[in-house]
RNA sequence: GCCCGCGUGGUGUAGCGGUUAUCAUGAGGCGUUGUCGAUGCCUCGACCCGGGUUCGAUUCCCGGCGCGGGCGCCA
C-alpha cells in the first residue's frame, strides 16, 4: 500500500496487520486490537493458530489454553474459514518455521498472543468459491461472488493497480495543466452517432445515457477551460460479445485547447510512461502477487517494462501498405481489423500511434486539413488511435473549430446539423484549436496487468448477458 | 448476432451405452501437534433442463438454457 498512508487507530482496531509484521519489532509485548478474515486455523486441543487478513497484510494470531477461555478457544477451533474477527493481545516475534537443511533462515516475523477472541461475523459453509485453494474458478463463478473473489490476493492486487493507475495518470495530467470535470451522463441525443445508445425516461422526456464525453468536453474548451480531463462511465448498447468489451465502460478523456493530434499523442504517450514508471517504482509488490498466482496457473511471470518515448508513429496509409504487403488482403479506407493489428504489432511490439486516418471514417467532429490527401488522393483527418498488440486503446484527434466546416461535416454523414445546435452554436463565438482522446482504463489495465479479458479489471463487469451484481 | 466447443459434488476436473462415477480442493467428525500448503484416520457431497433412440442414457440424437473461444463493431 502506499508508503505515505496514515492508518489511524479506528474504534474497532489499534493496529493494522501490516503494522503489526512492519512495526513489529517495537511493538513486542505490547497489547494490541486486531481485526480481519480468518484465513485458515490450525490446531486442535490446547492450542490454536490462525491465520488472519485484513486489506492491508497478514498476521498469525496464536491462542492457547490458559490465555484465552476455553470457550473462546473451541470457538477459534471451530470457525469457519472468512469470518470475522476481533483479537485483543500481545505482539510476540514468532517462531522460525523450519527450514530445510542449508536454506536460508527466514527473517524475523511478528505474531499476536491472543487473550480475549471475538468473533464478529461467522461465515457460512460451504464458501461459493474458495479464496485460498488452489483450483482454478470459471469466470463467471467469480463474478457472481465477486465480493469472495475480490479477497483473493491476486484479484485484489489487480484493483489496487487500478487505483494506482488512475491516481498516476491524474497526477501527470494536473502537473501539465489539465482540469478535472464531470459531464452529464444523462443526455437529450446522440452524442456521435453511429453506436447504439441506451434509451431512458428523463421524467417525461425521452433521453440517452452518455456514450462518451466528447461534446462536452469540447464545450469546457469553448468556455475557456484551457485544459481538462474526465475519468467516467460511458454506455454503449452495442451487441459485442469479447473479451474486450462492455457496455459499461470507464473512460478516461482528455481535450486541450491550442493543441493538434500530434500535441495530445504527446501528452498521452507522457502519461503512460509515467504511470508505468510510477507502477515500477511504487507498485512491485502488486505485480510479485500477481506473479505468484501467474505462477500457480502455468502462467509467464509479468514484467512492468517502462516504455520509452517516443511512441511508435504508423500512418494510416503505411499500416495498409505494411498490411497488405504481408499478404493479407485490405484496400485503402477499410477499417484495420485484429488480425491487421497483428501484422503490425508483429513490427511494432508495445505502444505505437496509428494517425492520419481517412476523413471518411472518422466522426464529424474530427478536423482535417483540406488537400491533406494519402495515398490514393482521398482527404485524411487528424484523427488518430494508439494500439497495443492487436487491442485498440484510444481513439483520439484535433477536433474541427471551425462552425461552417462541422455543420458540412454533420451534413457529409446524413446528420442534421440543427440537431446538434446545443454544440455547434458553442463554436460561433470565438473557438480555439484544440484535440483530445479517450482512453480504455480497463485495457490498459490488460496490458498492465496481463489479464486476458476486461472483465478480470473490472470490478462489477456489466455485459450484454450480465447485470447483476 | 454468426461460427466452433463445452455443461459431472460448494469449487475445478477425469471418464463411460450397463461403473460402487475419477482426482484435487472443500465441508463434517475424531486424534496428534509451536503449527505455518498443518497432519493422520473416518465420513459427506455431482452427471444443466425437456424430448427422442435403446431392454437400459450421465454417455448417442434433437431442442432449450447457460458458459467458454473466435469474428464483426468499438475504447
Amino acid at each position: 500500500m502506499g508508503t505515505n498512508t496514515t492508518w489511524h487507530a479506528t474504534s474497532y482496531r489499534t493496529h493494522t496487520l501490516e503494522q503489526i509484521q512492519s512495526e513489529g519489532a517495537d511493538l513486542v509485548g505490547t497489547e494490541v486490537t486486531v481485526c480481519g478474515f480468518m484465513e485458515a486455523n490450525r490446531g486442535k486441543g490446547k492450542i490454536c493458530f490462525m491465520d488472519l487478513r485484513d486489506g492491508t497484510g497478514r498476521v498469525q494470531i496464536f491462542l492457547k489454553h490458559g490465555g484465552v477461555s476455553d470457550e473462546e478457544l473451541e470457538a477459534a477451533q471451530n470457525l469457519s474459514r472468512e469470518s470475522t474477527v476481533q483479537v485483543i493481545g500481545e505482539v510476540a516475534q514468532k517462531r522460525p518455521p523450519k527450514v530445510a537443511e542449508g536454506e536460508p533462515i527466514p527473517s524475523p516475523t511478528y505474531e499476536v498472543v491472543a487473550s480475549k477472541f471475538i468473533v464478529i461475523a461467522a461465515a457460512a459453509t460451504p464458501l461459493p468459491l474458495g479464496v485460498t485453494d488452489t483450483v482454478s474458478i470459471g469466470l463467471d463463478t467469480r463474478l457472481d461472488n465477486r465480493f469472495l473473489d475480490l479477497r483473493r490476493a491476486h484479484v485484489n492486487a489487480m484493483f489496487t493497480l487500478r487505483s494506482k493507475v488512475l491516481q498516476y495518470g491524474r497526477d501527470h495530467l494536473i502537473t501539465e495543466g489539465f482540469k478535472e470535470i464531470n459531464s452529464p451522463k444523462i443526455i437529450a441525443s446522440a452524442s456521435e452517432g453511429g453506436t447504439n445508445l441506451f434509451p431512458m425516461m428523463y421524467f417525461d422526456t425521452p433521453a440517452f445515457l452518455s456514450q462518451s464525453p466528447q461534446l462536452y468536453k469540447q464545450l469546457t474548451i469553448l468556455g475557456g477551460m484551457e485544459r481538462v480531463f474526465e475519468i467516467g462511465p460511458a454506455f454503449r448498447a452495442e451487441n459485442h460479445d469479447t473479451y474486450r468489451h462492455l457496455n459499461e465502460f470507464i473512460s478516461f478523456d482528455i481535450e486541450g485547447a491550442w493543441m493538434n493530434d500530434d500535441d495530445v499523442m504527446c501528452v498521452q504517450e507522457r502519461m503512460i510512461n509515467h504511470i508505468w514508471q510510477c507502477v515500477a517504482d511504487n507498485d512491485q509488490d502488486q505485480i510479485d502477487i500477481i506473479n505468484h498466482y501467474r505462477e500457480s496457473q502455468g502462467d509467464q511471470p509479468i514484467t512492468v517494462d517502462v516504455p520509452s518515448l517516443p511512441f511508435a508513429r504508423i500512418e494510416y496509409c503505411d499500416a495498409i501498405k505494411m498490411i497488405q504487403e504481408s499478404g493479407a488482403d485490405i484496400t485503402w479506407g477499410d477499417d484495420i481489423d485484429s488480425a491487421h493489428c497483428d501484422i503490425i504489432a508483429e513490427k511494432y511490439p508495445g505502444f505505437h500511434f496509428l494517425p492520419r486516418w481517412p476523413m471518411e471514417m472518422k466522426p464529424f467532429y474530427i478536423h482535417h486539413i483540406p488537400g491533406d490527401t494519402g495515398a490514393t488522393g482521398e482527404q485524411l483527418s487528424r484523427g488518430f488511435d494508439l494500439n497495443y498488440g492487436r487491442d485498440e486503446m484510444t481513439s483520439g484527434g484535433q477536433r474541427e473549430h471551425n462552425v461552417d466546416v462541422l455543420e458540412q461535416n454533420l451534413r457529409n454523414k446524413d446528420l442534421d446539423p440543427a440537431d446538434f445546435s446545443f454544440y455547434t452554436d458553442g463554436f460561433r463565438y470565438g473557438a480555439p484549436p484544440h484535440a483530445g482522446w479517450g482512453l480504455g482504463v480497463a485495457r490498459l489495465l490488460m496490458v498492465l496487468t496481463g489479464a486476458r479479458n476486461v472483465r478480470e479489471t473490472v470490478l462489477f463487469p456489466r455485459d450484454r448477458h450480465r447485470v447483476t451484481p
